[in-house]
DNA sequence: GGCTCGAACCAATTTGCAAATGGTTTCATG
DNA sequence: CATGAAACCATTTGCAAATTGGTTCGAGCC
């Protein structure tokens, strides 16, 4: 089970010596272990054989350590914070647009229901902005605007944390290229279209409708994601290659 | 329109002075201003009477200011952050449990097409602690761990952050008082029958079923939630009176 | 040569403290 | 009694030192 029979005989004594003041109890759980150098010195072998004993304990789930913290009992607490960082590591792009596909839709058909006289003008204001910005970047801004106007008009305001932040997340990491590349001028039309859909729907409080409108907006471009992330492109040299690798490189994986 | 006219003779000088210098720029937007010592001595004038100009500026939104900060320019910033103690004193209890409808028969309906075998293993053990505890806290304990291995196995790691953001605010916040009247020995029963539906659904792979399952279970819920909170009771003295008063005083409600 | 140990250094984290700054009270003064 | 200066309080920031796990290096020892 363990992987001591290739540890050296030093290590073996101090993963035997560990295991005694583990089993012992004489640290309560979700304590914190003495430093490494005491450790070593009190057991009697040097720091590297102790490190070598403490993998294996690691490895078997006994203890955790983080560097600069110390080196603690029990698994590894859960990482239930709300890190923006963390998260950007964990997820993905195609996960964030999972999830924004069941949100969303339920965000417009909450403000079908619940959104004023005034929120809906508001999103017909925005709805205008988004349809006459001509460059790329002014779109993203106005249309990241409308998506917030939904979001606030569901009145719900948990629900809105939520949005915004699936929308931190969106925007703070580096795949910020691949929205680059995922907007072209025909489909941001189709965009805007699709954005009247869902506001008309809103105004008409078609609960129903401005939940599947939004539904097949998201659609749409999630599946303008995925091409753009499986599509090969050329870049200066004229080399296609698959972006899906350039991508990736230039994200952070988690563990 | 400014509450000017009640300022002494030297705050109504500071105050002209504070709107010239705002007026001309000198401080870019968002910019901190000086300390008020300073300012106060710039101008002239003793930090009281500056306080008071300020405090004029402040209510008309032209600045902001925060202890151990300083002074800044511009409306407040929007507190778009994730912090749990704000949003918990934003949202409220129905809110959450509206969210939880929403949210957890989706995750219910991934883990029915994503969930291991392995999961739905473990599945099965919490709904077996979860009826095999007779005590309403650990009830709580193992609900609560069913309820998140479900948002695990639907395998998207931004709807679990998701799921953990409701579900820490749900414990974190003093509705612990609501949970505790809202949990009798008949509802738990009706509520272990709910999980096993929920479970088998997930286990047979029925999606639709295990979405309208996890609904129904949760519709429970909010349904004794809203009747505990709605209904009156009566304290030692035998004193009715509405229980939904005693929970609004506890809640901290923010702006 | 391979292993161990100690030392040194690196990197992340915590802690403690001083300074800065808005908020509040106190008090002498005219 | 309002003013203004000073003092004090509470919060935030910044920084340096200490702590601690992670890594490298070299001497010494089978």
């Amino acid at each position: 089970m363990t992987n001591a029979a290739a540890l050296s005989d030093s290590s073996n004594f101090a993963l035997r010596q560990l295991r005694i003041l583990l089993d012992e109890g004489r640290f309560a759980a979700d304590q914190r272990l003495p430093p490494e150098r005491h450790l070593a010195a009190q057991i009697g072998i040097g720091r590297r054989a102790l490190r070598r004993a403490l993998e294996v304990l690691e490895a078997e789930g006994r203890i955790w350590r983080h560097q600069g913290k110390g080196t603690f009992l029990g698994p590894r607490p859960v990482h239930t914070e709300t890190g923006l960082e963390e998260l950007s590591n964990r997820t993905n792009p195609l996960e964030v647009m999972d999830v924004r596909l069941e949100i969303e839709p339920i965000l417009a058909r909450l403000a079908s229901l619940r959104a004023s006289n005034g929120d809906v003008e508001r999103l017909l204001h925005l709805a205008e902005k988004t349809a006459s910005s001509s460059d790329a970047d002014g779109y993203e801004l106005w249309d990241s605007a409308l998506h917030r106007a939904i979001a606030e008009a569901a009145g719900n305001s948990l629900l809105l944390a939520i949005f915004d932040m699936i929308d931190r997340i969106r925007q703070d990491t580096n795949w910020q290229v691949l929205r680059e590349r995922a907007r072209s001028k025909d489909r941001l039309s189709a965009y805007v279209e699709q954005h009247r859909r869902v506001i008309a729907a809103i105004s008409q409080r078609e609960a129903h409708a401005a939940e599947r409108a939004m539904r097949e907006h998201l659609e749409a471009v999630r599946e303008s994601l995925l091409r753009v992330m499986t599509s090969p492109v050329a870049d200066e040299d004229g080399r296609a290659h698959e972006t899906i690798n350039d991508t990736k490189s230039e994200l952070r994986h988690g563990t």
